[in-house]
DNA sequence: AAGACGAAAGTGGTTGA
DNA sequence: TCAACAACTTTCGTCTT
């Protein structure tokens, strides 16, 4: 849970203790956990109101000059150097000058390739910070998905396919790699890419990067859904424990992994005397309640959980 | 009246020929 | 590439609180 809490950097307050701050990344509001005041609301998103698709598009929506083109030396206006070896009066260049020709070439191609990929780059980074920022993802999952992302490019992954969809395939790697649970869909929801693309590019970059990802375990989810329902940590506790004991008799292989922890969920609720409903549940989860109902009625059936009646 | 339950039909994704 | 398949969703009727 603390890494959910890291997307800004902590406001102080003068009457709460640094360390009763919490950020609620539902409503992006700071609130202190003792007495219950919101200390900074209305997190505001720095990234630009406007979306530019195209590098086109981009130009003319910005209403400032790009800071990252400026850094480029000859801003996109390089000298040309051609490949003849002779100087301007055609005259044959001796072999140390044409050694030196050559490395400018040389340097002079490099400098464009970089500069391709800064471009794309820029215009990513663009897009993760809205895509990340709508997610409420904290610094560290978009870093994260920010280096997956570069070396996708570097790769040359995102040929032929969208920045975007890159960038969500990008963001879903880096939130299952830092136990942030999100759903393809929560992302795919704030792209022009559909899931499915975002889903085969996210299997592309597994592939071709070798990233290895852990399983995407119920228990993340739990924490998650938890904190939306505004559930105890006791509630939430026992509803892991819930989880291992179901993953020890192999009942979760092949479930979704929401639905399950929503029935987890529903079960601890119910044991804490936390009651809420199935519909509820099964709305923050992203799942339905049929669902929410079947994983229920197998967990509590194989694992021998008596519902306490009211 | 709202919530819980379950049956039946439909959907999208995976797997194996 | 296609069909079979499992998991999940949608929809809807019935029962319970």
């Amino acid at each position: 849970m603390v890494e959910e809490r890291q997307a800004n950097p902590q406001p102080s307050s003068s009457i709460c203790p640094p360390d009763k701050i919490i950020f609620d990344e539902e409503r992006g509001e700071y609130i202190c956990t003792e007495t219950g005041e919101v200390i900074e609301e209305r997190i505001i998103d720095q990234g630009p109101e406007w979306r530019a698709f195209t590098p086109e598009e981009k130009e003319k929506r910005s209403r400032v000059g790009g800071p990252l083109n400026q850094t480029i030396h000859d801003m996109g206006i390089s000298t040309v150097i051609d490949w003849k070896d002779k100087d301007a009066m055609g005259r044959s260049l001796d072999p140390k000058r044409r050694l030196e020709v050559l490395r400018w070439r040389k340097w002079q191609i490099r400098a464009r390739i970089q500069s391709s990929i800064d471009r794309n780059l820029a215009q990513a980074m663009n897009e993760l910070e809205r895509i990340g920022n709508l997610l409420n993802l904290s610094k560290a999952v978009k870093d994260e998905a920010a280096l997956i992302y570069r070396k996708a490019v570097e790769k040359g992954l995102v040929r032929g396919r969208s920045i975007e969809s890159v960038v969500a395939a990008s963001i879903y790697a880096a939130c299952r790699r830092m136990k942030m649970a999100r759903t393809l869909d929560e992302i795919a929801q704030f792209t022009k890419a559909n899931r499915k693309e975002v889903a085969r590019c996210y299997r592309l970059i597994l592939r071709e990067l070798d990233i290895d990802v852990p399983v995407s375990d119920p228990k993340d989810y739990v924490t998650r859904i938890g904190n939306l329902l505004g559930l105890s940590g006791a509630t939430m506790r026992t509803a892991a424990d819930i989880i291992e004991k179901a993953k020890n008799m192999g009942l979760t292989a092949g479930k979704d992994p929401a639905g399950l922890a929503a029935a987890a969920i529903y079960i601890a609720a119910l044991l804490n005397d936390e009651r809420r409903t199935q519909k509820e549940i099964a709305q923050v989860a992203g799942v339905t309640e049929v669902t929410v109902r079947n994983r229920y009625k197998e967990l509590t059936q194989e694992l021998k959980i008596q519902i306490p009646s009211q």
